[in-house]
RNA sequence: CGAGAUGUAGCGCAGUUGGUAGCGCGCCACGUUCGGGACGUGGAGGCCGCUGGUUCAAGUCCAGUCAUCUCGACCA
């Protein structure tokens, strides 16, 4: 570098010189049309910049709380909607819990205490009053609940304390609940979607006769949400059981599907437990079954979040944007007139005002977008951002050519096509991107999935590499916490279609009779 | 709770030895544009986190306080 004394002349020439390099770096982002700060530069700004400036979500005023915005909300309807329709199908129904729940509750299941204590808000005061020294307003000292209450950082203590009303007899079961409602827990870190104080979910609780059919439940609904997570969101997942570290707060099973994002990291997108009969005798609830003897109910919950938003965004987007699976873009089709006069639009919208009308026909949903307040670059890249799947270009030269363009988010290509027809064309092109996005986040996953066999090549591997990897255990928590401690990686899952397979734990050289999980989490 | 950093326009930031508050994006108006985030001209927008101190004078120095972020710890 320029070697000078402190001279301020020389000091100006550097930070000229240095301005003149910063306006250019600007300049060529400009030109380059991005706005994101690349994936492969900072994978969490990246992730951080597309949620905020796709519209999905942002930082509330309160700690570890987000806004979830229309468009974000508008996926997580469409998610919703899916699979509320899955679980009917499976039999459940829908019930509604208290948001609160007192305090005594919690002491019940040891361990479940043990597992949410130390991340729940608590109400301890009912009342607020004028503040006569300080001017506003205060908690009023003489409103203190008796009792206080938790804000549910999950639903099983109260689910089941009401459960101990509605069954008596083996009549009265299965029970097969699903509740939607939102909770809190109050993370010390948080980051929209994946991870934040308050979120949305589904929490389903089911009590069961026999163990056999409990856990029967609990492994169908794990198998629903990976059917949901490969067929609707297009992210291919992993299934299998939680080691005995990972496992829920009470459960004697839990299983899960692991989802890789782009950065190699594994996100947990869902999970199933099977409680055995820990609530049951929490809460004493018992029932008569056929032979007339008294026993405790068997139990299960499941559960997804708003946390498949985060999975949905990092695992198919890129630099220019969201790229939404189609079954879940809550618009599937713009539609972007290109003109140059009022009369120019005019002609352009009687044309697409057929196409539109086709494409609703057959249950597709079109926006047409002629706002005159943004130009048709503007929008092209607007779209993309939001990860609108197709994108429909009509202008004055299309009309006298009986043509449209038309261009696809997951590939980032436009070709132009004769306008007849286009309905047609556009719905198999839908199912093409679908099938597109999986096949590309599977094969990207397959590829970061590595066998190894070495404890050193492990750590290697997972620096230089990272994805997921395919390791002997010896199966027990102080390899898994020695693993944990020295590399960050965790033990993500028991995979349900893993091969029978002798071998030595990479770390310890014991015996294991099938290879797991292992990668850095989310 | 430990370590570090940051609070200045809606957003992102600059502000030198203390001396009348700045830039970029965005926003508004008008004009030229419109097939990949157009350009020009003009304009609006600030209790410099909060409190106190030093000083003729504080965005700048000092003390306190609050808030946020990052890294640890924590994260069924």
């Amino acid at each position: 570098m320029i070697r000078c004394n402190k001279n301020s002349n020389c000091r100006t020439k550097i930070s000229l010189f240095f301005c003149l390099n910063l306006l250019l770096f600007y300049q060529k982002n400009k030109e380059m049309g991005k706005f994101l700060t690349s994936r492969s530069e900072d994978y969490s700004q990246w992730y951080n910049e597309l949620v905020v400036k796709a519209g999905l979500a942002e930082n509330s005023v309160v700690r570890g709380c987000m806004v979830i915005k229309p468009y974000g909300y508008a996926i997580w309807e469409k998610i919703q909607q899916q699979l509320d329709k899955m679980f009917k199908e499976t039999g459940h129904v829908n019930a509604y819990f208290p948001l609160l729940i007192p305090k005594s509750f919690f002491s019940k299941e040891a361990d479940h205490v043990e597992g949410f204590a130390k991340e729940c808000a608590i109400v301890t005061h009912y009342r607020l009053k004028n503040d006569p020294e300080n001017g506003g307003i205060t908690v009023d000292p003489e409103a203190k609940l008796e009792e206080e209450y938790i804000i549910r950082p999950t639903s099983e203590t109260i689910i089941w304390n009401t459960y101990k009303n509605w069954i008596q007899s083996y009549r009265d079961l299965p029970i097969l609940c699903n509740q939607w409602a939102n909770v809190m827990r109050w993370e010390m870190r948080t980051r929209m979607f994946l991870r934040t104080a308050e979120f949305l979910w589904q929490e389903g609780h089911t009590a069961h006769a026999t163990k056999e059919e409990a856990l029967t439940e609990a492994d169908k609904m794990v198998r629903v949400y990976a059917d949901f997570a490969r067929e609707w969101m297009a992210v291919p997942v992993i299934i299998g059981s939680k080691s005995e570290n990972e496992r829920f707060a009470g459960a004697l099973e839990t299983y899960s599907i692991e989802a890789m994002m782009q950065d190699g990291k594994a996100l947990q997108t869902g999970t199933s437990h099977f409680l055995g009969q820990n609530f049951a005798k929490a809460f004493d609830v018992m029932f008569t079954n056929q032979a007339g003897e008294r026993d405790y109910v068997w139990a299960t919950s499941w559960g997804v979040s708003t946390r498949l938003m985060g999975a949905l965004i990092m695992a198919h987007s890129d630099d220019n944007g969201l790229v939404l699976p189609p079954k879940l873009a809550p618009q599937q089709v713009v539609i972007v007139p290109i003109y140059k006069s009022m009369e120019g639009l005019q002609k352009i919208s009687e044309k697409v005002k057929g196409i539109v009308e086709g494409l609703r026909a057959k249950g597709i949903s079109v926006q047409y977008d002629d706002r005159d307040t943004q130009k048709p670059g503007w929008k092209f890249a607007e779209y993309e951002l939001k990860g609108v799947p197709v994108r429909l270009a009509v202008g004055e030269r299309d009309l006298e050519n009986g043509t449209i363009e038309v261009a696809r988010r997951d590939t980032l290509t436009k070709e132009t096509l004769p306008a007849e027809g286009i309905e047609e064309y556009v719905i198999h092109l839908l199912d093409e991107i679908q099938q597109n996005i999986y096949r590309k986040a599977l094969t990207y996953r397959d590829c970061m999935i590595t066998k190894v066999d070495s404890y050193a090549e492990f750590k290697e591997l997972l620096e230089t590499k990272g994805g997921f990897f395919l390791c002997h255990w010896d199966g027990t928590s102080e390899t898994e916490e020695l693993i944990k401690a020295e590399t960050k990686a965790t033990i993500r899952c028991i995979p349900f279609d893993g091969e029978a397979e002798q071998g030595k734990c990479m770390v310890t050289g014991k015996p294991s009779a099938r290879r797991v999980l292992i990668a850095k989490a989310y």
